[in-house]
DNA sequence: GACAACCCGATTGTCTGACAAAAGCGAAGA
DNA sequence: TCTTCGCTTTTGTCAGACAATCGGGTTGTC
């Protein structure tokens, strides 16, 4: 309620659709691990489509750089590296703190007031703990932050790196101590908001996506180094 | 000569590529207009492939946002609005400045070598006022701008958004005048990157884009009196 | 035993033909 | 004039087919 998409789940939507949206949660969820090779027929079997739409759902996540296509070998998860990884969090602490900032600045009330509610449900989600409340919260979270920066090009491309972020396959949240850190940054980006106070906004964004960084790369070098690469 | 793109001629990429790469050009060089209707069995005989390959290439200029699928109604040029059309400098001008500012900052000293080839090359395709040539060393220094921030995201978002600019048709370096202060403002670039200053190169990315859509937007008001919408 | 050449199965890339469903358009009727 | 009906066009999707290619295993040679 207040937010409410209008979108009234678009059924009709065609069938390419569905299967772009059953890939990529199946990549999100990492129940396709990155590196793993994407067979056409298995896909066509397991979703219970024709190859047409198997294929061109596959080229949007091709450029979406969910998957890799490699010519006569097919589609693999994209992996991400180290550096690759650095580099797409310097570009989301570039996007997000640019949104904010723009969202302190021009953002109407409206979207000011379903920021507020989007934080106070993920702050509960996250005291209460339930897991794929958390994501949807934060999703709701970013999804009102992009909204709210009134440019379509920033909200396209940070939904495309949060999707890529999973390719990561861990949330940065799971850390230990890190989820109640994460909550307060959050606070802190919507009173900024609320305050409109673009610099400070722009400050805590990158704050925010700066912390998720070092924890995530942190991990992801501890990992390497006994995973081999 | 020292620059020597590796990839020699990958004439056996897949013929979907091919019909990828001139639907893209068709786009930009504006002989599909932004708003026409793209209908399949007419692109299949004036490009001569069957539909599959059609319909995938399409998938992937709808994921570009070159073209925009309306269900059972099928793809048209995409159009650009005057906010849009804001939007997509304010994200270039965000996105180039971050690029100006790694690239001097970490940029190798082959990749400024390249740069300042490309700025000359530029500068004097002005001069001698080749269309066509000037459209391509233009292209290649942003390709080398890009190449240089060494930030793989960047570089794809901002092909993205240069793919896109083309939809305004306009290249606002037609207008009287501009291309001198354009090859000005490009050659403080490069000099700012030479000289490894990372906030100059910043201010003269931004400066240099905040002048192209100054241009481009104010031409776009004037035909939108005109032009009704 | 190691290494090169070769062959074969699996998979992709692409075409053709087919057909239901939906959108748009024009004609017929109220 | 406005609504409704039906037709045409185009899209969305499937099935089947086949050449090209890739990877791996096998064979043969040194």
């Amino acid at each position: 309620m207040g937010d409410m998409d209008l979108q009234i789940a678009r059924q009709s939507a065609t069938l390419r659709t569905q299967v772009e949206d059953k890939l990529r949660q199946a990549i999100s969820s990492g129940r396709f691990k990155p590196g793993q090779r994407l067979v056409e027929r298995e896909l066509c079997e397991s979703i219970g489509v024709g190859r047409t739409s198997i294929r061109e759902a596959l080229r949007q996540l091709e450029a979406e750089g969910l998957i890799t296509s490699y010519p006569h070998r097919g589609p693999v998860v994209s992996t991400i590296t180290y550096e690759e990884a650095a580099q797409l969090y310097s570009v989301r602490a570039l996007l997000e703190s640019y949104a904010g900032k723009e969202f302190a600045e021009n953002g109407t009330a409206q979207d000011i007031h379903t920021l507020n509610e989007a934080v106070a449900e993920f702050a509960e989600a996250a005291a209460s703990g339930g897991g794929s409340r958390l994501i949807k919260a934060k999703t709701a979270f970013y999804d009102c932050l992009m909204q709210g920066s009134g440019n379509v090009f920033v909200k396209q491309m940070l939904t495309s790196l949060h999707n890529r972020v999973t390719l990561l396959r861990m949330t940065s949240m799971t850390q230990p101590g890190r989820l109640n850190h994460s909550v307060e940054e959050i606070k802190e980006i919507a009173a900024a908001i609320t305050d409109r106070n673009g610099a400070k906004a722009a400050a805590a964004c990158k704050y925010h996506i700066d912390m998720a960084a070092k924890v995530a790369l942190d991990y992801l070098r501890k990992t390497s180094e006994n995973d081999g690469d």
